[in-house]
DNA sequence: CGCCAGGTTGTTG
DNA sequence: CAACAACATGGC
């Protein structure tokens, strides 16, 4: 076996069955009760709640470049001092929010970013945030890009756990793996690498919701050497340790 | 103790 | 358009 080089590059099916195999099903996004992320298989399946889309609308903002515990204490903080409504939010004082989300780090400006978010919410879809589901997903996705503090990944997040859009979202891991293995699309723009995945890979929301979430715990798996030792994608990774 | 998280915006060349 | 700084906390 000429491991190392040589081996051809796997089909991003063959990736995401790889993936599944080893880290099972990871039922993404989660919803936060009694200070604890719950990644239930249901909430993985039905349509989700208005609370719910709220919920990971606001988890999408306040885990940018943030690790998810973190955003898991400001969530509980804003669901004991207050009810998590787009209005209740919006009447909050900002600098009040601010120290509610201090955990999830950049509070000021992700305080700034909800309340951005929420006056969307409240004028834009008048108050009712699954009015956004009626719109064609580009123009929904448009809309969310106009927001200030949502940017592509945020978006893609908020589309496809929150309103199940079948959209992909790219990340950071999403796109160091794919390198490691030998992809050159992993150097493309956000836009063209989304592209490849989506018009690889039938159009499924869910399939889409869980190889993201599959990505994220391959690359947390990818940090620690004994993790890289024993890696479902050795045959093929370049960065592999043997 | 240093590094870095489930990014986005604003500034500069 | 690419490169870079700023934004900040907490876990490992």
């Amino acid at each position: 076996m000429d491991r190392g080089h040589g081996m051809s590059l796997p089909s991003l099916l063959d990736i995401y069955n790889i993936l599944l195999d080893f880290h099972g099903e990871q039922n993404w996004w989660p919803i936060v009760k009694n200070g604890v992320s719950l990644y239930l298989p249901e909430y993985a399946t039905r349509e989700r709640t208005p609370e719910e889309i709220l919920e990971i609308w606001i988890g999408a903002i306040l885990t940018q470049n943030t690790a998810w515990k973190n955003v898991e204490k400001a969530i509980t903080n804003l669901k004991t001092h207050i009810a998590l409504s787009p209005s209740e939010i919006l009447h909050y004082p900002q600098n009040e929010l601010a120290e509610l989300i201090r955990p999830a780090g950049y509070y000021t400006q992700k305080a700034k970013k909800l309340h951005a978010s929420m006056h969307f919410i409240e004028n834009t879809l008048s108050g009712n945030i699954l009015r956004l589901k009626t719109f064609p997903l580009a123009q929904a996705r448009t809309h969310l890009l106009s927001l200030w503090g949502i940017g592509p990944e945020t978006a893609d997040s908020i589309l496809l756990y929150g309103y199940r859009f079948p959209t992909f979202v790219i990340d950071a891991y999403t796109r160091r793996i794919l390198l490691s293995l030998g992809f050159s699309e992993a150097a493309l723009s956000y836009h063209e690498f989304q592209a490849y995945f989506q018009k690889t890979l039938p159009s499924d929301a869910h399939l889409y919701e869980e190889y993201h979430a599959l990505f994220v715990a391959q690359g947390k798996h990818c940090k620690t050497k004994e993790g890289c030792i024993h890696c479902p994608l050795s045959p093929w990774c370049t960065t592999h340790k043997r």
